[in-house]
RNA sequence: UGCCCGGUAGCUCAGUGGCAGAGCAGGUGACUGUUAAUCACUUGGUCGCUGGUUCAAUCCCAGCCCGGGCAGCCA
């Protein structure tokens, strides 16, 4: 017979005269002529109750049904007689596949994030988990269909680089050698030219620069990959591993690239309200009151857009006493992108026209020659979800900027060459996958919406 | 990396310079269709590690390890 998930089980709209399950326990209630079950296998977050009569054969085998075992039962699917579930499954025959004992970690009651973390194997099982992971698949899937409605071409840019996309962090090195002994040039340096790849080698932080030749080519592409910054960030919104988003488009400018990245988000949000609707329910009720109530606000308003000089003046103007001086030309700080988000817009606002001197050199100089097109979309709860810019195409321009951060245009060659042949205005921006689902979630955590979290010094599993 | 908070039973936590505590989980029994079932009884401890102060340290002090929060870096 094959197996019905739970998932469609629970949806059922008639009886089912034979039904065959297969998952896990999660709780089970003895009485003395029978057992009460429920039963769940990740296919929703609700488990389905089963029922086994003390007269079955099989009774004996489900006192060693323990939370955590796994199971297989065959039997009816009939309206319960109980409250609280509309469906429930009469067992016929159970088998317990796999028991698990009194040392299985997690329980029934309540489990703190932290402890979870260190059985990040076994935290799936939970409620929690297993909704966060369903709808970061389908936030996956959400995204592919959003972009290639739109006609965009998926580039896969490669996870070894040599070139290291300047300004986005510090970078993992890649290599064969020895690391006690490494071959040595004459001057006594590490001999690169000896490694793998015949030079120094990372792993990529970005995928733009890579994602921009494609653009040049294709019109418009999107990358959705893993990066990885060797940052020793020790905070709630920081991997040394994260999945990025990054659409680049040719025939562009800063103006289209905000729209897109605005709609971008929305879809996403609109997209986890449909079809994650149970999920996202549990998260408003355990993890955070305000979500859905947050998200359905965010989808009907349009988001703010401001520029940093208008930015600046607000935060001058707000009265408030900064930790950090509020000063035309430097970076803004968490307490004043929150203030921005939370307080002032009290919505996700997108921030653009930056200062020249904070940003990286592709970015497109503006005419008044001090800022320059970037963007960066700040949510409430989160900060900086997207950063994204007008890349220069300007061949003279953007030598005189690669000269200005000292890089060497011979290291950039085949990047200068985009602007050599056939340039185009593009535009593109980079979306933090995991920081969009801590915002889709509302959980604080990006340790927890990551299945297997990468943070310095920790790399279990 | 800096500042701050924490580490006591499998889990969540209370507690004290002088015999180590609760709830849940586990075990045994009861039970009428239970919903994190309930009720009774019950097993369970290197009080993070090392050193110091003390008659005596889980408690006070120092160092270290681990976890977390915030900040910086950014997505």
């Amino acid at each position: 017979m094959e197996r019905t998930l739970v998932k469609d089980a629970l949806n059922a709209t008639a009886p089912m005269d034979a039904i065959f399950l297969q998952g896990w326990v999660r709780t089970r209630r003895d009485a003395k002529a029978f057992s009460f079950l429920e039963v769940n296998d990740g296919s929703s977050l609700r488990g389905i109750q089963v029922i086994a009569d003390a007269g079955l054969p099989d009774y004996a085998h489900i006192q060693r049904a323990h939370t955590g075992a796994s199971i297989e039962v065959r039997g009816k699917l009939v309206a319960s007689k109980g409250q609280g579930q509309q469906w429930e499954v009469v067992a016929e025959s159970f088998v317990v596949l796999g028991e698990a004992d009194a040392t299985y970690p997690l329980q029934k009651k309540g489990h703190t994030l932290e402890f979870l973390r260190e059985i990040a194997h076994l935290r799936p099982r939970s409620n929690l988990f297993g909704a966060v992971f369903r709808v970061r698949s389908r936030l996956a899937f959400a995204i592919h269909e959003f972009f290639q409605r739109r006609n965009f071409i998926y580039v896969h840019t490669p996870i070894i680089t040599a070139s290291d996309c300047e300004g986005a962090g510090e970078l993992f090195r890649v290599t064969t050698l020895d690391s006690s002994h490494p071959p040595m040039t004459e001057q006594g340096d590490v001999d690169f030219k000896k490694d793998f790849f015949g030079k120094r080698a990372y792993l990529t932080v970005s995928g733009q620069l890579e994602a921009e030749t494609f653009a040049c080519a294709l019109s418009n592409v999107y990358t959705f990959g893993p990066t990885f910054r060797a940052e020793n960030s020790n905070t709630s919104r920081h991997a040394a591993e994260f999945w990025m988003i990054e659409p680049e488009m040719a025939f562009c400018e800063l103006e289209g690239n905000m729209a897109l990245a605005e709609e971008f988000v929305k879809h996403l949000i609109r997209d986890a309200r449909e079809h994650c609707t149970a999920d996202l329910e549990f998260f408003s009720k355990f993890v955070d009151k305000e979500l859905l109530t947050r998200l359905d606000f965010v989808l009907e308003r349009p988001f703010q857009r401001c520029s940093y000089t208008d930015a600046i003046a607000i935060l001058e103007q707000s009265g408030r006493k900064w930790e950090h001086p509020v000063q035309w030309g430097d970076n803004m700080q968490s307490e004043h992108e929150r203030f921005l988000a939370e307080e002032h817009f009290k919505c996700p606002v997108t921030v653009y026209n930056y200062p020249r001197t904070l940003k990286p050199f592709y970015m497109r100089v503006n005419d008044d020659g001090k800022t320059v097109r970037a963007m960066d979309l700040l949510v409430p709860g989160i900060g900086e979800i997207i950063g994204g810019s007008q890349r220069e195409e300007r061949l003279e321009v953007l030598r005189e900027a690669m000269a200005q951060h000292q890089l060497s245009e011979k290291e950039y060659w085949w990047y200068l060459d985009l602007r050599r042949y056939g340039s185009v205005p593009h535009a593109g921006f980079g979306l933090g996958f995991e920081r969009m689902l801590m915002f889709v979630t509302g959980v604080g955590n990006i340790r927890d919406v990551i299945p297997f979290a990468r943070t310095p010094g920790a790399a279990e599993f």
